[in-house]
DNA sequence: CGTCCACGTCTAC
DNA sequence: TAGACCTGGACGG
């Protein structure tokens, strides 16, 4: 599940996996999927991963053979291949055993092992593609995660470009300059800073530095109470930094907490779930399992494992892409485990039922 | 059964 | 700036 974060742990996970596994034969392709064929096949061939923003690249490295021979057979690569991936909605990478195989592996690389097994591209909803000789696609900006000096530079320097006429929320999913922000990522990180969403992006970034004066500053909290919500006093933890910091170090935080979706510190809260008993806890840690990138055991039950890391509860203060370009309602803190869900784009569609789905949040009436 | 929703691009009007 | 591209899970009747 893709933004910056997760396609870097699909990375990891690659070169943990595959590495000293040595693959053989042709790469191969399912017959649903539309991506272009990987024409490389190698008799012994090694993969390595790499990601930048939103994209994650395969290296195929054949390896040395002094067998003349064998090199000149036909279809025999020599040469280095890569293949450069975007996840779509859905994608991300598994090595199994060859029974094992997931359902919508899309691009398939086997071991050179008996049983073998298979690095494969899983991409239920096919959003995702791949070209193989691939580069990383050129109007992609630099990575904000590991890119993160040119990151800066690339955006400051560009202040005038039509891009930045747009609201902030908006802009901050515009590849070109933020490469790895997505639909959760820009609510966080508005959310974070407090910015109203529909700010024009300019205004918001303009007096950056290019230069981050912050990098060598520790990160230290303030807490900022709002005394105004009568009911609930919230609580904001805001750390230090300007909006291109926390477009960096954001993500970061979700790659060092392995991915694990968004987390908050401190206190759950009382409704925090304790065990797995309850089944809809049992199917969101079965959900969890399936796309995060760490070791599981097989059978290993994964909940009941105590992490020493504060255990978390998905925060999702993601606000849903028509939730935030309809209104301005990111601010209501906690949201609960689905995104509340708003009104169509043009409510002429809606029936006059109450837009919110159960797990009913905050989000106020649109005051349009 | 049906409807709505999902961490993202693409390209056609 | 809407759709189009897809599958499947959650929920409602």
């Amino acid at each position: 599940m893709p933004e910056g974060p997760e396609l870097h742990l699909g990375s990891l996970y690659v070169n943990k996996m595959c590495a000293g596994v040595v693959f053989t034969g042709p790469v191969r392709k399912s017959e649903v999927s539309k991506s272009p064929d990987v024409p490389f096949t190698c008799e012994a061939y090694r993969i390595t991963a790499s990601s930048r923003g939103k994209e994650v690249k395969l290296r195929l490295t054949p390896m040395k053979s002094d067998d003349s021979k064998q090199r000149s057979k036909a279809g025999q690569a020599d040469q280095t291949m890569d293949v450069v991936f975007r996840f779509g909605m859905s994608g991300y990478f598994r090595f199994t055993s060859e029974d094992e195989l997931p359902k919508h592996s899309h691009l398939c690389f086997y071991s050179k092992e008996t049983p073998c097994r298979v690095l494969s591209f899983v991409d239920t909803r096919r959003f995702g593609s791949w070209q193989a000789n691939g580069t990383w696609q050129p109007d992609r900006g630099p990575c904000i995660m590991f890119e993160y000096e040119s990151f800066r530079k690339n955006v400051v320097t560009h202040l005038s470009d039509r891009a930045f006429d747009r609201p902030i929320c908006e802009v901050l999913l515009n590849q070109k300059y933020f490469n790895g922000i997505g639909n959760y990522l820009r609510a966080e990180i508005l959310f974070r800073l407090n910015i109203p969403p529909f700010v024009p992006a300019r205004s918001v970034l303009e007096g950056l530095e290019s230069e981050d004066l912050c990098e060598n500053e520790k990160p230290l909290k303030t807490e900022i109470k709002d005394e105004k919500t009568s009911d609930r006093v919230k609580t904001v933890k805001e750390e230090t930094g300007d909006l291109l910091r926390l477009c960096h170090t954001v993500p970061l935080e979700v790659v060092n907490q392995g991915g694990k979706e968004l987390w908050f510190n401190g206190d759950p809260g009382p409704m925090a779930p304790k065990d797995l008993k309850s089944p809809k806890a049992k199917k969101r840690a079965k959900k969890t399992e399936d796309h995060d990138y760490t070791d599981k055991k097989k059978g290993a039950k994964g909940g009941s494992k105590s992490t020493p890391k504060k255990k978390v509860v998905k925060q999702e203060t993601k606000t849903a892409k028509k939730e935030i370009e309809k209104s301005e309602e990111m601010v209501s803190p906690q949201k609960k485990k689905r995104p509340a869900a708003r009104g169509r784009k043009t409510s002429s569609a809606e029936p006059a039922a109450g837009p919110e789905k159960r797990s009913g949040r905050v989000t106020r009436q649109s005051s349009k």
